[in-house]
DNA sequence: GTCGGCAATATTGTCAACAATATTGTCCGG
DNA sequence: CCGGACAATATTGTTGACAATATTGCCGAC
């Protein structure tokens, strides 16, 4: 069984703001780390699509001028993760079905890619290590069915992935795709069946990263995005 | 303190701004179109990289107030054609050669996936105009060197492709690569005997579509992109 | 003459007040 | 009781002035 951390819940108005909720770890912040904490609230479902992101609350609670969280708001318009329009409060994005499968399919393209970058760029003997994992610890959080500490193991394969495909642009992209569909996937894997079987497949990726198979790593990396879609469409009801 | 005499002109500002360098066209005009202004003139090459965007300068020129310039430049930022740094100008990205082979890598793989969309959402008839066109028109302009009638119409043929495959994701990340390599793309294309190349691979690809055939249009697109790239390697020194 | 420091200038970053707009609440007639 | 117009409030958009910082030009010591 596995909860995510329940923050303290928000909900819908914050409007007045005494000083005992205001997060002084932020005070005086960078923008970069606005738009990562707001990132971080938006991917880990802390604040769920269709909330209104006012910004002079966001600006008290951050103790930063409202500026800065306007131009957070902007960036992460950019980034496909909030909505906005004139003159309304900027919105958590809202993903439609169609748009899951959007992402999906790039993914299937970009994670094959940059799985074979990855076997291309480094020696097969390196990959050793992946090949325990999956075998060892992560076999056995499928078993207990310990969707917390699979995902967490599965968000560094895939950082790790990334870093040895060397290709900035394609990170950054696989970032923002994976951003947007966190949600979904992350509760894609609670699903019964999906765990153990997220781990009999890539653990098939990982024994031909071993072997040094970059085409055959990719091809397998693309049939398991395939078969996450596959559970996206069976549970569209629940999951979204 | 100073006083604020009671000029309330709302609608029209009578700002002190020298009328010779304002282009009137884009006198309170919205954010986009700000954004989209300056993205045309980076992409078309009117400003070269490593060009200093002064804030005040675009804002006097554009008839925006500056904050307005600053939006854009961050929005231009996350897209990756300007690069800012904290109190210092915002100047037109630099692309190194890595940064180009990064982005034709995804490009090949993107742009196979998107006509292989376009073919599986569009009946194979529909692409015959394709096929008269490469065969026509295009093959003419190949034999003439015409590369801007050849520049035209390719885009346009991009911008069917993206239109058909409808994933919006999919075109936006398109339209932000081939925006950042769009100059170096186009003078790869006055390079001898590139043209030439280029409709004998197109002409290929829309065959492959025309007899509906989704994955072989794919496989010929990657091709072609993967020629592109050669081209490029082989003159990088003239390119860059 | 050249280099390093120092002042002057130019440019971006920040802030608070104000304007424009949307949202909410209220009242009245049916 | 309901619905629509209208006022009150809340929220975002915009502006200008000011602060912080980088760049440039200058001067003197060596």
């Amino acid at each position: 069984m596995q909860t995510f951390d329940s923050k303290r819940e928000t909900g819908s108005t914050a409007t007045v703001v005494t000083a005992d909720e205001r997060d002084p770890e932020f005070e005086g912040s960078t923008l970069e780390a606005v738009i990562e904490a707001l990132r971080r609230r938006i991917c880990g479902g802390a604040l769920k699509p269709g909330t209104r992101l006012q910004e002079v609350a966001l600006a008290e609670e951050f103790g930063v001028s409202r500026v800065r969280i306007r131009d957070a708001l902007l960036a992460l318009q950019q980034r496909g993760l909030v909505d906005r329009q004139k003159n309304r409060s900027a919105i958590v994005a809202r993903l439609d079905l169609k748009g899951v499968f959007e992402i999906l399919e790039l993914r299937e393209n970009l994670e094959g890619l940059c799985v074979r970058l990855a076997v291309e760029n480094r020696p097969a003997e390196s990959w050793q290590y992946l090949v325990d994992l999956f075998q060892g610890p992560m076999a056995r959080y499928a078993e207990e069915n310990n969707v917390e500490a699979y995902l967490v193991e599965v968000e560094r394969f895939r950082a790790d992935l990334t870093l040895a495909a060397d290709n900035s642009i394609l990170n950054e992209m696989l970032s923002m795709l994976r951003d947007r569909t966190r949600n979904i996937v992350d509760r894609t894997t609670m699903l019964p069946g999906r765990i153990q079987q997220g781990v009999k497949e890539l653990q098939l990726v990982v024994a031909a990263m071993r072997s040094g198979d970059g085409a055959e790593a990719e091809r397998l990396r693309r049939e398991n995005i395939r078969s996450q879609r596959a559970f996206v469409q069976r549970y569209q009801n629940f999951l979204l």
